[in-house]
DNA sequence: GTACCATTAAACCAGTTGGTTTACCATTAT
DNA sequence: ATAATGGTAAACCAACTGGTTTAATGGTAC
């Protein structure tokens, strides 16, 4: 299987879906953690875990296939390292809801009260 | 059950997976999205959805337990309203992989060779 | 070659998810 | 009072998740 295998053209909803899912589990969490660090063999990130290699093995497929991580192959070992370009479409997700957070909740309120359609345009281009 | 029921007490980890889980889907992040326009009532959120009525109202039960949706019950209605503060958590966990989407990648490639453990904090202070 | 090492594959398991349908409970309207 | 409405509860289902253990694969080292 290599490089240039058929692949399949996910939606943006399918990438955030990986990415979202990916992240969601706090092993996988902590792998991009320890992969931010420097690039790691698969032994070697599994080691901290109080889990199966097999289990750890999976998690990072996970990860490897929201694209969060790359691997490179070297003979038997596996160098895996962070790819942070979903975090970015992530961070462009929830930046979309920034003014929610930032704008002080009574003005919030007052602003989600008044029964305007005009409002500036809505976080939802994408959903 | 009432406004001050026992409430379980979350560590940040379980924080980063409900709301990392809540946004994993979908049919959720349109909810999102939809209750970033204004709130609403239950049946209107669900009116766009091609999918059963008790569906969509288990999607908001799980936004509403990762903190990202609050609901204020008057008689039979339930109106439902976006809490961003969540996401702000999220933005906040994100931004600290920043760098690694900031850097150009050759830059970053030969930061990470450098064999050195002497770098600026690392951002696993969570995990 | 033989033994070890890094990793995946496969089969299995209990628990969760995302959906359904039907039934129920309140509240509002006639 | 009766009917319609907004919403949840409960029971069910197939699919997926996160883990296990036991092979199997394929490189590396003696």
């Amino acid at each position: 299987m290599l490089s240039s295998a058929r692949r399949k053209h996910w939606s943006s909803d399918d990438r955030l879906d990986a990415v979202f899912h990916a992240l969601g589990d706090r092993t996988r969490r902590a792998l991009l953690a320890r992969l931010a660090n420097r690039p790691a063999i698969i032994t070697e990130l599994a080691q901290p875990f109080a889990m199966s290699l097999p289990a750890v093995s999976k998690h990072i497929r996970v990860l490897e296939s929201a694209g969060l991580v790359v691997r490179a192959v070297d003979g038997r070992v596996h160098q895996c390292s962070l790819d942070a370009k979903p975090l970015k479409t992530i961070a462009a997700w929830v930046s979309h809801y920034r003014r929610f957070w930032e704008t002080n909740l009574d003005e919030l309120a007052r602003y989600v009260e008044a029964d305007d359609e005009d409002r500036d345009p809505n976080p939802q281009e994408k959903l």
